[in-house]
RNA sequence: GGCCGGGUAGCUCAGUGGUAGAGCAGCGCACUUUUAAUGCGCGGGCCGCGGGUUCGAUCCCCGCCCCGGUCACCA
């Protein structure tokens, strides 16, 4: 992610996050770190420039060392203490220290290791299974058994989230800490691990808080602290004990019991600098969620948004309803659908590009205010700004034309950005926006007359648009290609398309678009060639399409036939011919105006995002 | 699909035609309020995959795989 700003928002127990997001402040102010984009590929560095000064003497101490006579324990099999005590793991592992040396030259090492986990050819393996690390935390394990400790027990009996217990009780001073003696029992993943010897201190997380837990020998049963000395970071503990502040004032738990819950046996990524390849970040979105905190207030932020566009409709009337995914003539929109089988039918069927016209079909059958929230899925590129399946919300309101809808959706877009940042002003880049209506509006043809008259330093006119030749010429003197299928409102989209959407980023709804490539869409009572629509950009991104429905259905056959001799004269895409679909509308559908909403779009805009990766879980990657 | 950048230890990153480095993480020792704990010591690498050039390739060349950016296609 592009790192969002606006979502460290101050917990107070959360310490990583704090100073990582202190990182984030630093990055800003170049005094202070590195700041080199030359040794990272996803930004800048951010580490403080003590730590290459550290590098810098760790080497030079290095040098010296190899100059100085060989360590007495050099080529000796080390069996370290903590695996004496019955660790067959271990016992493995220093016996083969030796040889894997001395067998790295001949290869035989490397062979057996091949034999038993191939690599997929090309690929990297983010975990070795058998590396020392994993060798030691399944040691570990097998230790945990041996005390009689069930390492995944069944249940753990919770008092409090780390969350409730620092919104709770995270404000009290010391005094009034001791006096209070709070004994709590909490349980989250371990994310840090200090050890004195005989005081310990842990960094429990439960995903939404974290919190520090003392460890004692003194104070804890001796079954406890020798859990204690097993543990990894990221093993899954709970903990019993009294709350009070250390001497640095840190809030701590001190704990009198300890439980195991779940062992981690793959190491994590590293505590300061957390996880930041992309890659991995993506694919594997669960470490992303363990180290990132940012990551899963990401998501918290995007479980908001939604939860707050379904309570905004819900209040003024609307039924939320789910309609096919799958279907047998994909329609709605221009995009190419994944086509699949359904075997017991043996049919083809289609992933949905929109569900515009079954909701339609809703109105039609009486339900005034209908909305979904759901996936649709177009087979087309992947880019930055497009995820083959995406999120998209669409409502369809009776009695209303798309002069309403606008209304509706600046109010829904304020409302939103308020119940999600608590906002209504946010940050994109390097651009503030602001969502305060009433959001400026600009007709399509004036949007871009106005731009190619600048681009090109002449006076464009409105009838330069209207005929397909004059169009065409203006596209050509403007450098931009055009097929023979294009008719003029197809062109003006396309120039528009290239001039116009970058410049608008404040929020703004162009309105007023050629018939010709809205064949959904109600004409204007003035001008059969252009019909009551709109696109709302912000930041340059398309948010939202919509427009009053067409509902005459003589009207709508005869833009779906247009459609299909525009496809008859070479154009690609084109809406297919719903034969049930007109049906509907001759059985009547009241006067209705209807909006889809890009949620993925939405949220980048929230969270500052710049790809729309970053702010779905689990986006599509080539499979590996 | 074209072009550009990247893939080195579990993570974050340096580096070189001649036995591969750091920090964090891991292991050992010390340490009873630390917090990127500290100090000392020790392990850990098919340098994305395959081929070529070379006495010798992680490095140079070719091909491939994966990721990112960008353009094109595509709404």
């Amino acid at each position: 992610m592009g790192g969002g700003p606006r979502l460290d928002g101050g917990r107070p127990a959360d310490v990583l996050a704090a100073r990582r997001a202190a990182g984030e402040r630093a990055r800003a102010r170049p005094p202070g770190v590195c700041g080199s984009a030359r040794h990272g590929r996803g930004g800048p560095c951010r580490r403080p420039r003590s730590d290459h000064r550290r590098g810098g003497r760790a080497l030079a101490s290095r040098a010296d060392e190899r100059d100085g006579p060989p360590h007495p324990a050099a080529g000796r099999v080390r069996v370290p203490a903590r695996a004496r005590h019955a660790v067959a793991g271990r016992h493995q592992r220093g016996a083969r220290a030796r040889p894997h040396v001395q067998h790295r030259r001949c290869g035989a090492v490397h062979q057996r290791a091949a034999r038993r986990h191939p690599p997929p050819a090309g690929t990297r393996m983010t975990t070795t299974e058998d590396s020392d690390q994993v060798l030691q935390r399944r040691a570990n394990l097998e230790e945990l058994r041996r005390l009689g400790v069930a390492p995944y027990p069944n249940r753990f009996d919770r008092q409090a989230t780390v969350a409730e217990i620092v919104s709770a009780h995270g404000g009290k001073s010391a005094e009034e800490l001791d006096a209070a003696r709070i004994t709590t029992r909490t349980a989250g993943r371990i994310l840090a691990i200090r050890s004195f010897g005989k005081a310990n201190f842990l960094v429990l997380g439960d995903g939404q808080a974290r919190i520090q837990v003392y460890i004692r020998e003194d104070s804890l049963p001796a079954r406890d602290f020798r859990i204690f000395k097993l543990l990894d970071f990221g093993d899954w503990v709970g903990v019993e004990g009294r709350l009070f502040r250390t001497k640095t004032r840190e809030f701590t738990v001190w704990a009198s019991r300890l439980e195991f819950l779940a062992k981690c046996l793959l190491p994590l990524p590293e505590k300061w600098h957390g996880l930041t390849d992309v890659e991995i970040r993506f694919r594997q979105r669960y470490l992303d969620l363990i180290v990132n905190p940012e990551a899963r207030q990401l998501f918290e932020l995007r479980s908001r948004a939604v939860t707050a566009i379904r309570e905004f409709l819900v209040a003024r009337g609307f039924l939320e309803v789910e309609t096919p995914m799958l279907q047998s003539l994909p329609g709605g929109a221009l995009a190419r659908p994944f086509v699949t089988h359904h075997n017991a039918l043996d049919v083809p069927l289609y992933m949905r590009v929109a569900p515009e016209l079954y909701l339609k079909r809703l109105v039609v059958g009486g339900i005034e205010r209908v909305f979904e929230i759901n996936r649709n899925f177009r087979n087309e590129g992947m880019s930055a700004q497009h995820n083959p399946e995406f999120t998209m919300l669409e409502f369809y309101w009776s009695y209303a034309d798309y002069t309403d809808l606008m209304s509706l959706t600046e109010d829904l877009l304020v409302d939103v950005a308020r119940q999600a940042l608590g906002a209504d002003e946010l940050q994109y880049g390097d651009r503030a926006i602001s969502l305060k209506a009433p959001f400026r509006r600009l007709r399509l043809r004036e949007a871009v007359r106005a731009a190619a008259s600048r681009r090109l330093g002449v006076e464009v006119a409105e009838g330069d648009l209207r005929a397909r030749d004059r169009a065409a010429a203006l596209a050509a003197r403007l450098g931009i290609e055009v097929t023979p299928g294009m008719e003029a409102g197809a062109i003006t989209v396309d120039i528009f398309e290239r001039l116009c959407e970058d410049e608008l980023v404040q929020p703004t709804f162009v309105h007023d678009f050629p018939t010709e490539v809205s064949p959904l869409s109600k004409q204007t009572q003035d001008d059969p060639e252009t019909v009551e629509r709109f696109e709302l950009y912000v930041a340059g991104m398309e948010i939202a399409n919509a427009f009053s429905e067409l509902n005459d259905p003589a009207e709508q056959r005869r833009r779906f036939e247009a459609q299909l001799s525009a496809r008859a004269a070479g154009q690609e895409q084109t809406h297919a011919l719903d034969e049930d679909y007109v049906r509907a509308l001759e059985y009547g559908m009241p006067p209705a105006a209807g909006a889809g909403i890009g949620i993925d779009r939405l949220v980048m805009l929230l969270t500052n995002s710049h790809s729309i990766r970053d702010v779905i879980l689990f986006p599509l990657m080539r499979p590996r």
